[in-house]
DNA sequence: AATGAATGAGACTTCATTCAT
DNA sequence: TATGAATGAAGTCTCATTCAT
């Protein structure tokens, strides 16, 4: 019986990240949403106190299932540069290969939730117990390899490059093949690792 | 008499500008710009045909008012890094102080327009006569001080982090003082330049 | 269950029915129309796409009932005029009885829907499987009772004088008692039968 | 001055007997109206307090306009067979000839307004001075060539048929050729005549 | 627990009318 | 006198949410 619960929730939820991913949170009516669900309209609302929460816990999931990919396969034994290149890659396949997880989440960070959750993950993030990955690494950095500034500025320098170019290779204006994957993966860390000696210009 | 009517229609667009960043084009309502602008709803359909149409002459107009000033103060006698980093900063100047133009232009590459508006704006640069003046800075780069890679990649490693950082700036968890404007122009720079020689890592 | 639901429907459009006919479709509001059918607007919008698709619904319907009304009780192997006055008395008497269905069509006729659906009804009628009964009795009287006229100036003949002395009666203007329904029905008849030898003038 | 502003208000009656024909009241702004007069909307109200009397002051040069074609070339010397015929034939030649006024008229008579008038018409017509040509061949023929029915039923008979006829016209469902409304004119006659002997059928 | 018919607040837009110039 | 910018009441329609079955 809880196994039936936690799938029709996990059916509504996947219709939602699809219609959200689609047409946009304010475009996506829990009618339609229901009826890709297969689901009566009152059933969203069992498991779901609104449309607010519905999306709450959709963002919590596909933040999750992030979060994971990224740590995937991260050898912490490499150094610091490896193990950046290969979270920025995780980073840009799994978003790449989940185009619906990206768009839900770059709307939810243009509404008015993200917001509130921008700053409360960021306020963790300069705590100790860090739960982001990059930040992880780049606190830990023992060999100085990366630039000392503050999270938020490495933190753009890192992922801002691929957020962006995500959003052109959904519109169909890049192709993301691994070659370019690499590129960006090794122009990222170029930003944010400590330059070496030489003609700086 | 002239001035007086274009007053009007400024008005409205100023106070678009403010409502549509600080809600969202869905949460500001045509009443509610109306009031905000101090006229009658009516009004506002005499100088815009629809919402669309006032969303889309805003975004004409911010947009012209940010390659404006992008471009300001730069020294074409420069070196392409010097040039660039004048770009950047530039625009992070331009962004910080223009938090509603800021949010606008996030919103509204967002938006279903974004994606039309982001396809057509792409085609044109990738044409001779570009626009962009930091794909118009790579492409004259006789130095060859930029990497060989597609615009844009060049473009997500050298805007993307702006945007990003932006974000946290706006949400208030960055102060953006000039020292740290130009650890993320040099970050961005080193982002797209060829490395010198030496130890990669 | 069925049943219910079908009620609803009809509920609405029954209160349209008079609504329309009482005020015109450009002076009912669908708000209006709601609390008529002691109904939620949104409601009008489960069973009617739009404003327009309840009137064609109504229309459909209303023609219907006419159609019916009219072939009522004649008796295929009687005259042709023992007929045509069986028929036209059935029409006075149908719209004089349904005074909302008179004022409905007569306002539908007279809208943009009518001009196409009129055009559309005109050209089946001219056609081998004519819907409307009068056309059928012009068409295969044998008798020759009948002048030789297009379609048309036939229909005007007979239908004209009953549908511009109807608005004269809904108006108040005339009681339609039963020996004027017969002079009418006789003087249409008058006007289509050929006539008898003698002084025509 | 005093020609000028006559000018004028014939301007504005002109552009709106066109714009009402063409697109209905309900879908003639009076903004369109003035636009279509070349004049401002301002203006329009200096000659009609409002959209109504406007309509009303219309009605009353249209019908004006009307009554005078019809009686155009009666001879009252002739019997009242060829007065009629006359008469009828003139009302078909000024509608189909002027279908803007045809289309204003059959409005009027369907709107709001078009009920008060017609009572207030026909309660004119049924008292001594009768204005409608039809009503006083009606009443002064003295030869008891026309059947001995209340007026609105002649009314019917004679009218009725023409303006059905026309609305068909105007859809382009038949061409009004000089036969055609010679047919429709003695079929009108032969329903308000007294019958001659013969078998009746 | 599941459904979906019913609801009505609220969004966008139009247009008759006014009034300052 | 003529104008047309300005207004806001009112109309159509959508959709998040509720609740009886």
């Amino acid at each position: 019986m809880l196994p039936v619960k936690k799938t029709k929730q996990k059916i509504i939820m996947q219709a939602a990240l699809e219609l959200f991913a689609e047409q946009g949170f304010h475009d996506a009516p829990m009618s339609q949403l229901a009826e890709q669900a297969q689901v009566g309209v009152g059933s969203v609302y069992r498991y779901f106190k609104d449309k607010n929460e519905l999306i709450e816990k959709l963002y919590f999931e596909v933040d999750e299932a992030l979060q994971m990919a990224i740590i995937k396969n991260v050898d912490q034994t490499l150094s610091t540069r490896q193990q950046f290149l290969q979270l920025i890659t995780n980073l840009i396949h799994f978003l790449r290969d989940h185009p619906h997880e990206f768009k839900f989440l770059e709307q939810y960070y243009h509404s008015p939730f993200g917001i509130d959750k921008k700053r409360e993950k960021l306020l963790l993030e300069n705590g100790a117990n860090q739960k982001n990955p990059f930040m992880q690494l780049f606190f830990s950095d023992k060999t100085k390899a990366v630039k000392t500034l503050p999270g938020p500025v490495l933190h753009a320098l890192a992922f801002g490059p691929v957020l962006f170019l995500l959003r052109d290779a959904m519109a169909g204006l890049v192709e993301l093949d691994d070659a370019l994957i690499e590129h960006m993966a090794k122009g990222c860390w170029d930003a944010i690792r400590i330059s070496t000696a030489g003609p700086a210009q």
